[in-house]
DNA sequence: TGACATTAGTCACAGTGCGTGACTAATTCG
DNA sequence: CGAATTAGTCACGCACTGTGACTAATGTCA
């Protein structure tokens, strides 16, 4: 039996939250556990990771995409041999955790989780990190307008350390990510910031990716 | 049912091949397929994996990693659901194939294979060129000691395109990975060159990996 | 009303990184 | 000997990056 298992992340004010479920069997040792499912025969990983996120979030997430497949000896509430680790990105504003039975939990206090699954967080949250400078997964987090501090917040919190503002722009701009719309949105003190969304622009020349890798804060 | 498949690589010349294998069902459409096995109950994947190449190469690769599970619906010579590809990397001077059932592809002139074993091989590329900056992963192909001149043509092997000589050894320079031994090659014609080993030293500062990804040739 | 806090956005400098071509060095071959 | 071949270094110019300081536009509160 092979299982298909969800880290499904979403930004809670500025730390990033992982959903954990209550275990099934009350006599787990570990109380939390990712949301899972064992793979049905006709279904494809992919298909399966979408549903069990939707299952468990009472909605589509924005992004799926796999992480691995841990096949060692660790423990694992399906007592597979296998399982597939998948990673699902939720926009900020994510619907109310459905009972008692689900919560979020920021990533860098988790409860006790079975030990397979703490590997597949574990992996999760690399695989993000790699991955946020190859593809603009972060847009995913975000409404289709957006202001350019909102956006750093997201990057921020991906990846886990804070970004110089003007480091951040100056690579933005050079990615050629974004386009400003005509809007600004003032939101309560402060000056009104100005309103972008996504629009990848061909980039010219340049064999290498879109580096944020290297803006320290 | 889950299969271990295992891309196996290593240099040939100035190339990158791939070790294949005649298919076992002669009426099979594609002739040639990825050395691959049932997981077995009492074995981890990377058990498998390994076991799969030390079979299919008949010694033990340098390195063998996970690449990532495929569940599409595209075919595969077992007929499951799910493979579990890995990538080997085996060190020149690879011992020859055993009989006409195994052979070395280079990896831009392949034959045609399942596609989803086509869909891994992709894969494993691609992950040896992401992995090839984070982790010294080079320095398996390579006996104890060599010439910067033999590692340079490792990495253009596995990037898949030239490098400048004069960066390659700046940004090996500047990443410790390398020391000189007082040893010195020479190798029929030319210039002697110095022979260094591997010895990374802790790294200073500098949050980033180590990047060759932007050197062009 | 006016000083201050707060958030947005830009600029400019200095240090480092990187692509590149030209140069020197040591050997073999004829 | 001189040409060819491979190893190894240097230096220039441009681009990128980290950083702090600056201006701009709003709300808050005395």
């Amino acid at each position: 039996m092979l299982s298909v298992d969800v880290v499904l992340l979403t930004p809670h004010g500025r730390r990033l939250t992982v959903l954990l479920t209550r275990a099934a069997d009350p006599k787990a040792k570990e109380r939390w556990e990712l949301p899972w499912e064992p793979l049905r025969g006709e279904e494809t990983i992919e298909d399966t990771a979408a549903r069990t996120a939707r299952g468990a979030l009472g909605a589509a997430p924005a992004l799926v995409e796999q992480v691995a497949a841990f096949g060692d000896r660790r423990r694992h509430p399906s007592g597979s041999d296998v399982s597939v680790a998948f990673l699902a990105l939720v926009p900020a504003g994510a619907p109310a955790p459905v009972g008692g039975d689900t919560a979020w939990f920021p990533v860098d206090d988790l409860p006790a989780v079975p030990p397979r699954q703490r590997a597949m967080i574990d992996g999760a949250l690399q695989a993000v990190r790699a991955r946020l400078d190859q593809a603009p997964i972060a847009f995913r987090l975000l409404p289709p307008t957006f202001t350019l501090s909102q956006l750093q917040e997201i990057y921020e919190l991906l990846l886990g350390r804070r970004l110089h503002k003007a480091s951040f722009r100056r690579a933005l701009h050079a990615a050629w990510l974004v386009e400003p719309t005509d809007e600004w949105r003032s939101e309560g003190r402060g000056r009104p910031a100005q309103l972008f969304r996504y629009a990848p622009k061909k980039r010219r020349g340049s064999r290498r990716g879109v580096r944020f890798e290297g803006l320290a804060g």
